[in-house]
DNA sequence: CTGTTAGCGCATTCAG
DNA sequence: CTGAATGCGCTAACAG
């Protein structure tokens, strides 16, 4: 591995010459940097980031934790971040927390000793307390899809409760009066507030909310299939489900299906997230659009204007989310 | 932060001791490691693994380059190599290449500057010479999903042609002669490999392989609906449809039901891939299983195996697609 | 078993 | 505008 200093003896400058031109900072001579520039393609010369870093306090990369790489929420979610840091030239160090406590810290804790110069996290498991002491600390860090109070302005999210009652109003105001919820796991808070919404809408129509109208899911698709099943032996003159994810609705309408009921005719259905593919189940889903990829750019941005003084022309913490109603819903008279 | 240099002071001992405890390798009274772990403790020591790297020549972090973080493909993959690779406490730093010459060789160019230990690259844009001249340095790089002659050892593949083939020898032999293709880019290696296998198959049953009945889409489902309206205007007989994948597939089922067409009663469909959502269309989509997962996996182990000397089962690098029947395909009398 | 001595490759003073 | 010197935080011989 050839190195600064090969460069400048071929050159015939100093190394502070060389490390000048590659920041290209300081004021070189054009005659001087031509030199240089031809002895690293010469050479082949690669700078060595790690030292690099080292010595500038700087390592150009930012950490970013997601729960899962897998699935069709986290993949616009991590392309909207690579995509922006890309194009400033910073990178992107990517762990998985698998939604758990260990696994999510531990992941922190990696990122942190990789020296990246800003956190991006998608974490679930893990306490207030503790990203609120993150926060704290000297290292930027901002929160993707989890809103605490104390630390405000380091958390971009959805309103996950407008996002529910939106799902549930749309429900309503088709007539329908026995509407079913299979939420996310409830200790997820956005699961939760999904839910908090369905409730909400239940009441201001002065539909009482029943437990056996609601089962847990695990935002998998075969929970949801599950679920429906559940839901369909309880309730079998249910006439619509609110999935508190696409997936969820995707096991859901393949459950209905086996079960020979027709959707939307006999069960309207309607999911959340507008993942890809819910334009191309069959009915097409009803959902709720989460703006993850725009999400996940703001966070980029959050990150270059804080952290490396790049001007962004605006800050937008809080998303909402809105309908799109495609033919997973039929007018219930 | 607090460095190595503050806990040999706090914990009376030198700093290479305290590399010592921390490489727990070298022998170490169990006092003085006590010593020095309750130091680190108390500082609230974190290694600063760039440091580390520089002084160690090794990174233990491998870079992965991708086409996209987008879509049912590369999450997979990416999970799967994950996975591994943390069991092993290493690392990922992870670039998308876009299916571009430019963005593949920067992203190339940066993960070696980040001082990986290996990379797993899977790359479309950039040529063999390119690729075999990489693999001919000594950073050790693992290809995914192409395979190259010369540097065979160094490549993971699926046998895409028998994919191909398979896909097309169930269709004829449920019956169907007229028999449409609608393939990925044709630059890209695997799309050509597939519909090398549909022509094989074609040519095998003595059925003529018509020019007309063959589009070229780009692998996303837009291309997959707008190929199927093509097809279907050239040739409305057409019976049935070998899409080069799951996406397209989806695409192309959307277009045929907009027709009013019924599938797979009156067209049947088979797909490519075998993403988590193909199990979740309406019919339930027939295809060809990719177990770009195991693929992931194995690339890692590879991984482990070559850089950091770890026992690994046994490596496998040619993958064989296997057929997985649904309910999109339908005998054709 | 432990301390001492050198760098790893680069950025960054400070002179000149 | 350029060079020499110093150190980032840690690992790796080499003695002892």
């Amino acid at each position: 591995m050839v190195t600064i200093k090969e460069v400048s003896e071929l050159a015939g400058v100093s190394q502070a010459t060389v490390s000048r031109v590659m920041n290209n900072s300081d004021k070189v001579t054009d005659k001087t940097r031509a030199a240089v520039e031809h002895a690293m393609q010469q050479l082949g010369y690669r700078p060595n980031s790690i030292a690099q870093s080292l010595a500038s306090n700087r390592s150009n990369s930012v950490g970013v934790l997601v729960s899962e790489l897998i699935g069709p929420f986290y993949g616009p979610m991590m392309a909207g971040i690579e995509h922006e840091l890309r194009q400033a030239h910073k990178h992107v160090i990517i762990a998985a927390g698998h939604s758990s406590e260990a696994d999510e810290l531990e992941s922190i804790e990696f990122l942190i000793s990789r020296r990246c110069d800003a956190l991006i996290l998608h974490v679930e498991a893990v306490s207030d307390e503790y990203l609120i002491n993150l926060c704290r600390g000297s290292l930027p860090v901002i929160l993707l899809n989890r809103h605490i109070e104390e630390i405000a302005d380091h958390c971009i999210s959805l309103n996950n409760k407008i996002g529910g009652y939106l799902a549930t109003y749309e429900l309503i105001l088709q007539g329908h009066r026995k509407i079913a919820c299979i939420t996310g796991p409830m200790w997820k808070i956005d699961a939760k507030d999904r839910f908090v919404g369905y409730q909400q809408a239940l009441n201001e129509a002065g539909i009482p909310v029943q437990q056996d109208l609601v089962v847990e899911g695990d935002f998998n698709e075969l929970s949801g299939n599950v679920g429906m099943g559940k839901l369909l032996q309880q309730h079998p003159d249910l006439t619509a489900v609110f999935c508190s994810n696409d997936q969820m609705a995707s096991g859901a309408i393949d459950q209905l299906r086996q079960q020979g009921r027709s959707i939307p005719e006999q069960v309207s259905i309607i999911g959340y997230d507008d993942a890809t593919f819910a334009y191309y189940l069959y009915p097409k889903l009803s959902t709720v659009h989460y703006p993850v990829k725009d999400m996940g750019e703001m966070a980029a941005h959050w990150v270059l204007s804080k952290v490396y003084q790049l001007k962004i022309r605006s800050l937008k913490l809080v998303f909402e989310p809105y309908l799109v109603l495609r033919d997973s819903i039929a007018t219930q008279s």
